[in-house]
DNA sequence: CGCTTTTGACCCGCGC
DNA sequence: GCGCGGGTCAAAAGCG
């Protein structure tokens, strides 16, 4: 069953997610990024080190290296360096936490080495491997702790395997040993410089170690908690999911989901930011836009920093007022969650979005876009008559096009009645007969924002880049489509069945208790979630972070992937290359999260997820609202960027072998030749899609010139270029600037529609 | 050479 | 039925 290898790999990226959370300090470098989630990489480690030069992961677990070690260790991650100090105990928790997470999936194997401390050079090292087999079935955990000075690498295998070495500190091991791992702490080495431990020095450290030691139970502890939990949401997601397949996909009504992304988005006035399919307009939107815009709210002083996701219910969007109402809460919420602290001393910009969803005909959906990169979602059902999924992602991108980590071509471009920014239209290329379509255009209000609105499912995997941010996204969208189903429309449970298919298990149910978002209930039924975790309510699950040390679990080193839009390189190879390392300010951490789909999917999921775990139920007759804000990478692909118009050559006739094999080549494929576990609703969506519809190439009659046409087809326009407006702060992340709002007081309003 | 972008023309739904 | 406007097609150009 694929869904099993799915959720397998969904465990992993729980993983990573709970490395972060518990340990900021860790870096995950690309290749365990992209590990997380995706079975093209099997292989996932990640290895802390305070300081050193540690480089590869072989010589972190062999332990020869004698230096002190906290960072992550990643073959492909450059080096960063920290302060040392605090990373054993927090080490040891983040360790357990994924090995703990790692567990549900099924073989956890754990090794302790042993733990020694000497003055002198200590050793600290906190090694989490995650060996997934090709197919997923094969899920290897392997955790290691140790603090010690090592002596030869001969003597590692032993001290790998001999757990209880010296002296009686293995006592404290035995709650986590409950749950298979062990944390070991032995003064003594494998017997090298045993002959100190006994004098008060050594026993002051063994005190501090048992100190430590409890301090590790009651980590464990909770931990187990955690898992417990975690396991248990596991499978009950299983079970939904189960029934969510076993739904006749026959029972969907033609509905069309449309789900906004707003990224970035912030004080820029969204609302005159169109773009999108068609039937997105509507009076409704317009309401909302107005409501939400209105409410900029204040909240002046703090710099927060961070990817804040609010949730709010409002009864169903048909009811326009109500849902007018709720939207000002929505803001505030954004703007009030996510206070990512700690680092007074340089500016944070912060970055929200909006993501809204309401359901405009009272059904959900069949599926919900596995699109591309994740933002301010906002999922509407709109018009009956279409039963496409649309995701609306807008970003705040200097380049033409956001990074989604999906291959597209464009196939026309327009411009608009009401905004002299021309649309783009791109398709998926990935595969052959893929139908998904996206617009891509630049908001009217402000020029630096990129409204993209994705159309369809794919009918194939989707790239590494790409899968995380779909899943979120859908899950957003699905999320939003249950949330208002199970409540309000009797109609929608079964049409809303398909799009589940797209949720990713681990991500829904598991992260949460992890995440943790701080819930602050806002007013009016808000929920504003802190996907930081800094919020007093949701601190006590992660590890106390250091002062001083401005990291964040969602560490920088991400390169992004590379352009989306015709850029050729292997969306598998998500960004494996090393990259320099970036100091961890606070505002490139955002930026990494928010530029990283693994990880911003990762929490929008997380929060997602939270949401449904506290509201799903009770949400019945409610469509629910979510902000947040993402500040995105975007390629630079400056060929996509409309431009002014050139000589062109005069129609020539007959289909050329180019044109054959074009034809060849968008020729619908009426089966889905590669159906992922997760496409499955995909292909449903394919069928009933009109646009997909097979007709290669039909003969088209001369072609006569329309003055009226002529004059309505493209613009040029000038390149959106430099300017951004003063709210939105540049900042240097990798792969590129990042535009980071520093009024997160208002937060657009999602669609401009037809502002005309 | 293969692929993408460009871009005028065509298609089609919708409102009047 | 007509015009408008959005969306798509596909020849040709561009690019690596
Ligand atoms: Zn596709």
């Amino acid at each position: 069953m694929t869904w099993d290898n799915r959720i397998k790999e969904e465990s992993s990226l729980l993983i990573a997610l709970l490395i972060r959370l518990r340990h900021p300090d860790i870096d995950l470098n690309a290749s365990g990024e992209v590990a997380l989630g995706f079975k093209t990489v099997p292989h996932f480690s990640c290895t802390k080190r305070d300081k050193g030069t540690q480089d590869n992961q072989k010589e972190a677990r062999s332990m020869s290296s004698k230096k002190k070690r906290a960072a992550i260790d990643l073959s492909l991650e450059a080096e960063r360096r920290r302060p040392e100090e605090g990373g054993g105990g927090s080490d040891r928790e983040a360790s357990d936490g994924a090995a703990a997470a790692a567990e549900e999936d099924g073989d956890v194997k754990q090794r302790e080495g042993p733990k020694e401390e000497t003055g002198g050079e200590e050793e600290k090292v906190v090694e989490v491997v995650v060996d997934q087999g090709e197919d997923g079935s094969n899920e290897e955990i392997k955790y290691r702790t140790q603090q010690a000075e090592m002596i030869e690498e001969d003597k590692q295998p032993a001290a790998a395997a001999n757990v209880d070495d010296d002296g009686g500190d293995s006592d404290g091991v035995g709650a986590s040993a409950e749950e298979k791992h062990m944390v070991t702490e032995a003064t003594g080495g494998e017997g090298d410089d045993g002959g100190d431990s006994r004098t008060p020095m050594a026993q002051d450290e063994l005190s501090e170690m048992q100190e430590e030691m409890e301090r590790m139970k009651e980590e464990n502890r909770m931990l187990r908690r955690v898992v417990d939990k975690t396991v248990r949401d596991y499978y009950e997601l299983q079970m939904k999911l189960a029934a969510y397949q076993q739904q006749p996909a026959a029972a969907d009504e033609p509905k069309e989901t449309e789900v906004f992304l707003s990224l970035g988005a912030t004080a820029a006035a969204s609302a005159g930011c169109g773009g999108g399919f068609p039937e997105a307009k509507s009076k409704e939107q317009a309401a909302w836009r107005r409501r939400s815009v209105g409410s900029d709210d204040s909240d002046g002083g703090k710099e927060d920093l961070g990817l804040s996701l609010s949730l709010g219910a409002s009864s169903s969007y048909d009811d326009d007022q109500k849902a007018v109402e709720a939207r000002p809460h929505d803001v505030d919420g954004a703007a009030a969650a996510a206070m990512i602290g700690g680092d007074g001393s340089r500016p944070a910009p912060r970055g929200y979005a909006l993501l809204e969803s309401s359901k405009v005909q009272g059904g959900a959906a069949p599926a919900a876009g596995e699109l591309a990169a994740a933002g301010g979602i906002t999922s509407q059902s709109v018009n009956p008559a279409n039963r496409k999924t649309r995701v609306s992602v807008r970003v705040r991108c200097q380049g033409p096009t956001m990074n989604d980590g999906c291959q597209w071509r464009k196939y026309g471009q327009k411009v608009a009645k009401g905004n002299p920014c021309p649309r783009a239209y791109y398709r998926c290329t990935v595969a052959p007969g893929c139908p998904v379509r996206k617009q891509v255009q630049r908001c009217l209000e402000d020029m630096s924002i990129l409204v993209t609105t994705y159309e369809g499912t794919h009918n194939h995997p989707l790239p590494v880049g790409a899968t995380a941010m779909a899943s979120t996204t859908s899950a957003a969208a699905t999320f939003m489509l249950l949330s208002s189903t199970t409540s309000s429309s009797s109609v929608s449970d079964a049409s809303a069945a398909p799009s589940s298919s797209y949720l990713s298990p681990y991500l829904l149910n598991s992260a949460s208790p992890l995440l943790m978002p701080g819930a602050t209930g806002g007013g009016g039924g808000m929920q504003h979630l802190n996907l930081f975790g800094n919020s007093p309510s949701s601190s006590s699950l992660l590890a106390p972070q250091a002062p001083g040390s401005s990291k964040y679990p969602w560490s920088p080193n991400h390169p992004p992937l590379a352009g989306a839009g015709g850029n050729k390189r292997p969306f598998w190879s998500a960004g494996g290359d090393g990259d320099k390392p970036a100091p961890a300010a606070l505002a490139e951490n955002v930026g990494a999260v928010m530029s990283d789909p693994n990880k911003f999917s990762a929490a929008i999921a997380a929060a997602i997820n939270n949401f449904m775990g506290k509201d799903g139920e009770s949400s019945s007759g409610k469509s629910s609202t979510f902000a947040w804000t993402r500040s995105m990478d975007c390629t630079a692909t400056p060929a996509s960027v409309p431009a002014p118009a050139r000589p062109r050559r005069e129609p020539v006739h007959g289909p050329g072998p180019h044109r054959a094999e074009q034809a060849a080549k968008l020729a619908p494929k009426n089966g889905c030749p590669c159906l992922s576990p997760f496409s499955l609703s995909l292909g449903l969506l394919l069928s009933s899609s009109s646009s997909s519809s097979p007709t290669p190439s039909r003969p088209r009659a001369h072609r006569r010139r329309n003055p009226a046409d002529l004059l309505r087809s493209r613009i040029g326009r000038s390149p959106p270029g430099s300017r951004f407006p003063k709210k939105w702060q540049e900042v240097q992340g990798q792969g590129g600037m990042w535009l980071v709002s520093l009024d997160p007081h208002r937060i657009p309003s999602l669609r401009t529609a037809g502002k005309q």
